[in-house]
RNA sequence: GGGAGCAUAGCUCAGCUGGGAGAGCACCUGCCUUACAAGCAGGGGGUCACAGGUUCGAGCCCUGUUGUUCCCACCA
C-alpha cells in the first residue's frame, strides 16, 4: 500500500477500498468468544422507506465510535444492523405507487399488495444499508436482521400469546385515535398536537321539565348527534335544580340525561359541558361512569353514518356477534354520508335555522394530528387490541429507579418517567396490511376467539372450518420493543442471546424515548426478566445551519451523502462528534465540516512528513532508550491525552474527547514537536524516528473510532503491528511516562520562543531576517538546550546564555523565567520600548496584587486547597521575579 | 396547565467534581520557513442574559426575573 502520498488528502480514493479491507479481514464480526467481555449494541433500525438523513448519521456515527473503541479495548463487540418494516410508513408509499399505476390496495387484495411490500422491501430496503456502510459502519453484517424477519415475528408471536395468556393484552371497544386519511387507529405516542383555529359554539339546550335554555359551549359541533348526556358540576349551584332533569337534543329532538360529574369544569364556561362518548375521550369517560349509551355517528373512513351503517350495527344485535361494549350507531339521516367538515357547516346552518346557537366565538386551540400524514385524529370508539400498560410499567419504573438502566444525559430519565407513569393501555392494533397480522383466530360457526402461536386451521372449540384470522396487524413498535433480543434469538435460548444480552449502550435521539426506549425496557423486563441494556445515550437533532429542524416541508435537509462526497466520510463525523453534546442539539454547517476535513488533511500531511523522512528505514513502533528533553515533554502530554480520551469516552463526552485529540494532533504535535524534530532529523537521528512513530501510531488508535478511514489508511503506509488498526489494541496510560520536570522546563522554552515570535511579529521583522539571541535566566541548563530551539523557530541566528547584559540597541523580552535580549540595531525606537517595558511592569504589577490579595486574605488561606493556596504563591513569587527583572532592564535603558 | 433545555467573542459552540474565560469559523498583520496556503506565526474582540443569595472565591451551586426552544397534558 506503500507510495507517494498526494499533497492532499483524498477521501474518495480511500474509503470505499478501506471499508473492503476491513470486510475482507472480516472484523465486524463478532466471534461469540466466551473469554471475553461482550459489549453489545443494537442499530435503532431505521425504516426500509427511509433514506439516510443527518439525524441517522449522528446516531450511527456515535454508535461506531463507541463499539470501534471497545473492540480496539479488547471486548467481544457486536453492532447488531438492521431495518424496521415501519408498517404505516411502508403502507403509505405502497398505496400510493399503486394510486399512480391506476389501482388500489382493495383492487389487488391482500395476498398480492404484500407480495409488493416485500418486492418494495428488496429494492429499496438495502438503500440505508449501503449507505451506513459509507459513514464507516463497523456493524456485523452477518447478523443483520429485519423486524418482519422470520426471527423477529417468532418473537412477537410468542409475545403475543403470552401477554394475552396474562391478561395484559385485550380487545375491546375502546376510545382510540383514528386517523381517517391512514384509515388506522394509532397509539397515543402516534398522535402529535398543532394548534389550529377553529370556534367555539355556544349552543342553548332546553330543559325538558324547566323549559329554561341550557347553555354551553363545544369546538365539535358536528358530534352532537352523538350525544348522549349533558354534564353539570355536582358541586355547581347554579344547576343544582336540575340535577335528575333531562335536556332535548336539538335537530334529533331526543330526551338526554343531565349528569353530575366531576369533568364539567365550573371555572371553564358555563360549567355544562355536552357528553359525546363515542367521539371524545373525556366522554368516553364520562360515559363509563355514568353507564351512558355510547353512539357512534361517523364511519371510520371521516363521514357521518347512515342508514348502510346502521344496518350492518342491527345485523350484528341480531345475530347475538355484539359484545356487551358495542357502540350503538346512528343513521344520521340528511347528513349522511357528508365528511365532518361538511357536516359542522349544515349542523351549524341547521341549529341556527333553529334558534339553538346563542353566538360563535373564534379560539384558537391544539388539535391533534397524525405524525405520519398531518391529518386531524379522530378520536373514536372502535374495537381494537390493547396492551395493558400499568402492570408491565411498574417494574419498568422501579428498574430504572434502581439504576439498572441509566440515562445519559441523566435528566431524561425525568422524561422517561413521566412516559411510563402517565401512559394509558397500548393500542396495538392496526387496520393495516404490511405488518405482523393479529395471531388471533374467529370461528365463524361458534364464534370463538382462538389467540395461537401457529398458525391454524379449524377451531379449537367446535372444530368447525370457518375460521378467520384477525386482520389487523400490530403497531410497528411492538417489534420494535423487542428488537434487542428477538433479534439475538429470543424466545430461543441461543448462543448470541446468552452471551450479548442484555446489551450495553442504546444510542438514540430523545424524540424516540416514549416510542420506542421506554417500551423496549418494559419488554426486555417483563419477558427475559433483564433490562435490555445499562445506558441509554441520548442524543439531540441536527439542525440546519439556522436552527431550523431538517425537513422535507422545508427542503432545508443536507445530505449526508453529498457531504461525504464532498468533504469524506471521516469530516463528517469528526464534525458530528465535535461540539457534540449529549442530549443537546446541534446546528449543522458545511464550514464545519470543511474544518474537520482541514483537520484531516492536517493529519495525512503530518504523516506524510514522517514516511517522507522514514525512507526504507524500518522502525519499530516503541520508545528508544533515551529520550532527549522534548521527547520527555511529547510522550509525557500524549501519555495524559491517552488518560484523559480514554475517560471522556467511558463518560460518553465524545465531544470532549474529541477535542482534545483536536488540540493535542494540531498544536502539541505538529506545531511543537514535528518542527522540533526536525532539527534532529536533519543529523540523521534514529531516535527522533521512533518517537515520530510512536506517537502518530498513538494519535491514529485514539482517533481511529472517529476517523476511520483515514486512521487506517495512515496506518497502513508506517510501521504497523497488526494487520488492521481497527483491530489494534487500544494505548493505555502508563505513569512510567510522565515527565513533569521535563514539562516545566518545555514550558519555559516555548514560553520565551513565542515571547520572541510576538515581539518580532509587532516590530514587523520578517522570519527570513534572523537575529541574535541573548538570554539572561536562572534556568541555566534549560536554556542551554533551548538554543536549537530558538534558531529553528525564533528565527534567531545564534542563542547566547549570559550572566547580565545590557545594550541600548536590543529588545529586551521579559518572561516568568528570562530576560530575552534582541540587538536590533537601528529598529529600535528607544522610547517605544521604555514604554512597553514600562506597560508590562504596570501589569505584572496588577497582576501581583491581584495574587497576593487573595494570599492576604486569612479566610483564603484558611479556607482553600493547600494546593490551590501554594499555586497561588508559586504564581506570587513568579511574578516578583518578573517585577525585578522588569525594573532591571527599565533602569539599563536610563 | 405541568416539565425540561438553552442564554458565554461578530457567527457556531466547548467549558468535566466552583480556584483569575476557550476552540473553530470570520476579522486584522506578517510569512510560499520544502509535511500541509485546506498551511505557518502573531493580533484584536467577552461586566459568561438580568437581579439577589451561598462561599475565602461563582460562567459553574441556590432563588427569582426576562428571552428562547422543546416535551408532556383530556382544556368542553
Amino acid at each position: 500500500m506503500a507510495k507517494e502520498l498526494a499533497k492532499q488528502y483524498d477521501p474518495k480514493e480511500v474509503e470505499d477500498r478501506i471499508y473492503s479491507f476491513w470486510l475482507k479481514g472480516n472484523y465486524f464480526h463478532a466471534k461469540t468468544e466466551n473469554d471475553k467481555k461482550p459489549y453489545t449494541i443494537v442499530i435503532p433500525p431505521p425504516n426500509i422507506t427511509g433514506q439516510l438523513h443527518m439525524g441517522h448519521a449522528l446516531d450511527n456515527t456515535l454508535q461506531d465510535i463507541l463499539i470501534r473503541w471497545r473492540r480496539m479495548q479488547g471486548y467481544d463487540t457486536l453492532w447488531l444492523p438492521g431495518t424496521d418494516h415501519a408498517s404505516i410508513a411502508t403502507e403509505a408509499k405502497i398505496v400510493e405507487k399503486l394510486r399512480s399505476e391506476g389501482t388500489s390496495k382493495e383492487e389487488l387484495g391482500r395476498e398480492k399488495f404484500l407480495q409488493r411490500a416485500w418486492d418494495w422491501k428488496k429494492q429499496y430496503g438495502g438503500t440505508i444499508i449501503k449507505q451506513l456502510k459509507k459513514l464507516g459502519s463497523s456493524c456485523d453484517w452477518e447478523r443483520e436482521r429485519f423486524t418482519l424477519d422470520d426471527g423477529c415475528s417468532k418473537a412477537v408471536r410468542e409475545v403475543f400469546v403470552r401477554l394475552y395468556e396474562q391478561d395484559l393484552i385485550y380487545r375491546g371497544n375502546r376510545m382510540v385515535n383514528w386517523c381517517p386519511h391512514c384509515n388506522t387507529s394509532i397509539s397515543d405516542a402516534e398522535v402529535e398536537y398543532q394548534e389550529k383555529d377553529s370556534h367555539f359554539w355556544h349552543l342553548l339546550y332546553t330543559v325538558k321539565e324547566t323549559g329554561e335554555k341550557l347553555e354551553l359551549a363545544t369546538t365539535r359541533p358536528e358530534t352532537m348527534l352523538g350525544d348522549t348526556a349533558v354534564a353539570v358540576n355536582a358541586e355547581d349551584e347554579r344547576y343544582k335544580h336540575l340535577h335528575g332533569c333531562h335536556a332535548i337534543l336539538p335537530l334529533l329532538n331526543k330526551e338526554i340525561p343531565i349528569v353530575c360529574d366531576e369533568h364539567a369544569d365550573m371555572e371553564k364556561g358555563t360549567g355544562v359541558v355536552k357528553i359525546t362518548p363515542a367521539h371524545d375521550p373525556n366522554d368516553y369517560e364520562v360515559g363509563l361512569r355514568h353507564n351512558l349509551p355510547v353512539v357512534r355517528t361517523f364511519t371510520y373512513d371521516g363521514h357521518l353514518t347512515g342508514a348502510a351503517e346502521r344496518k350492518e350495527y342491527e345485523e350484528l344485535v341480531r345475530s347475538g356477534r355484539a359484545s356487551a361494549d358495542e357502540p350503538e350507531v346512528l343513521d344520521c339521516g340528511k347528513y349522511a354520508g357528508m365528511t365532518t367538515m361538511e357536516a359542522r357547516k349544515a349542523i351549524v346552518a341547521d341549529l341556527e335555522a333553529g334558534g339553538y346557537i346563542k353566538n360563535i366565538e373564534p379560539l384558537k386551540h391544539e388539535v391533534g394530528i397524525c405524525y405520519r400524514c398531518h391529518t386531524d385524529i379522530e378520536p373514536m370508539v372502535s374495537k381494537q387490541w390493547f396492551v395493558r400498560m400499568a402492570p408491565l410499567a411498574e417494574p419498568a419504573i422501579e428498574s430504572v429507579e434502581k439504576g439498572e438502566v441509566k440515562f445519559v444525559p441523566d435528566r431524561f430519565t425525568k422524561n422517561y418517567m413521566n412516559w411510563m407513569r402517565g401512559s394509558r393501555d397500548w393500542c396495538i392494533s392496526r387496520q393495516l396490511w404490511w405488518g405482523h397480522r393479529i395471531p388471533a383466530w374467529y370461528c365463524d360457526d361458534c364464534g370463538e376467539m382462538t389467540v395461537s402461536k401457529t398458525d391454524i386451521d379449524s377451531c379449537p372449540k367446535c372444530g368447525g372450518k370457518n375460521i378467520q384470522q384477525d386482520s389487523d396487524t400490530l403497531d410497528t413498535w411492538f417489534s420494535s420493543a423487542l428488537w434487542p433480543f428477538s433479534t439475538l434469538g429470543w424466545p430461543d435460548e441461543t448462543e448470541d442471546l446468552k452471551h450479548y444480552y442484555p446489551t450495553n449502550t442504546l444510542v438514540t435521539g430523545y424524540d424516540i424515548i416514549g416510542f420506542w426506549v421506554s417500551r423496549m425496557i418494559f419488554s426486555g423486563l417483563a419477558y427475559t426478566g433483564k433490562a435490555p441494556f445499562d445506558t441509554v445515550l441520548i442524543h439531540g437533532l441536527v439542525r440546519d445551519a439556522l436552527g431550523r429542524k431538517m425537513s422535507k416541508s422545508l427542503g432545508n435537509g443536507v445530505d449526508p451523502l453529498e457531504v461525504i462526497d464532498k468533504f469524506g466520510a471521516d469530516a463528517l463525523r469528526f464534525m458530528l462528534a465535535t461540539g457534540n453534546s449529549p442530549g443537546n442539539d446541534m446546528r449543522y454547517s458545511d464550514e464545519k465540516v470543511s474544518a474537520s476535513r482541514n483537520f484531516a488533511n492536517k493529519l495525512w500531511n503530518a504523516s506524510r512528513f514522517i514516511m517522507m523522512n522514514l525512507g526504507d528505514e524500518n522502525i519499530a513502533c516503541e520508545l528508544p532508550a533515551n529520550l532527549a528533553l522534548e521527547d520527555k515533554w511529547v510522550v509525557s502530554l500524549y501519555n495524559v491525552l491517552v488518560r484523559e480520551v480514554t475517560e471522556n469516552l467511558e463518560k460518553f463526552e465524545l465531544g470532549i474527547a474529541v477535542a482534545k485529540l483536536y488540540d493535542f494532533i494540531w498544536d502539541v504535535f505538529c506545531d511543537w514537536y514535528i518542527e522540533l524534530a526536525k532539527i534532529r532529523l536533519q543529523a540523521g537521528s534514529k531516535d527522533v524516528k521512533k518517537i515520530l512513530v510512536y506517537i502518530m501510531t498513538g494519535i491514529l488508535k485514539l482517533l481511529h473510532p472517529f476517523m476511520p478511514f483515514i486512521t487506517e489508511e495512515i496506518y497502513q503506509t508506517i510501521p504497523h503491528g497488526d494487520e488492521a488498526l481497527m483491530i489494534s489494541a487500544w494505548p493505555e496510560y502508563d505513569e512510567n511516562l510522565t515527565f513533569s520536570a521535563e514539562e516545566a522546563e518545555m514550558d519555559r522554552i516555548m514560553k520565551a520562543i513565542r515571547a520572541i515570535r510576538n515581539r518580532r511579529s509587532e516590530m514587523n521583522v520578517p522570519p527570513s531576517k534572523k537575529a541574535k539571541v541573548i538570554i539572561v535566566s536562572a534556568y541555566k541548563e534549560t536554556f542551554e538546550q533551548a538554543g536549537v530551539f530558538m534558531q529553528r523557530l525564533a528565527s534567531a541566528s545564534e542563542v547566547e546564555l549570559v550572566g547580565d547584559f545590557s545594550d541600548d540597541t536590543a529588545v529586551c523580552i521579559v518572561t516568568d523565567d528570562a530576560k530575552i535580549y534582541i540587538p536590533m540595531g537601528d529598529l529600535i525606537d528607544f522610547e517605544a520600548e521604555k514604554a512597553r517595558l514600562n506597560k508590562e511592569l504596570e501589569s505584572a504589577k496588577k497582576d501581583l496584587q491581584f495574587v497576593n490579595n487573595k494570599l492576604n486574605n486569612a479566610n483564603f488561606v484558611s479556607k482553600a486547597p493547600q494546593a490551590v493556596v501554594s499555586a497561588q504563591r508559586e504564581q506570587a513569587a513568579k511574578l516578583s521575579e518578573k517585577i525585578t527583572m522588569l525594573e532591571e532592564s527599565i533602569a539599563k535603558l536610563g
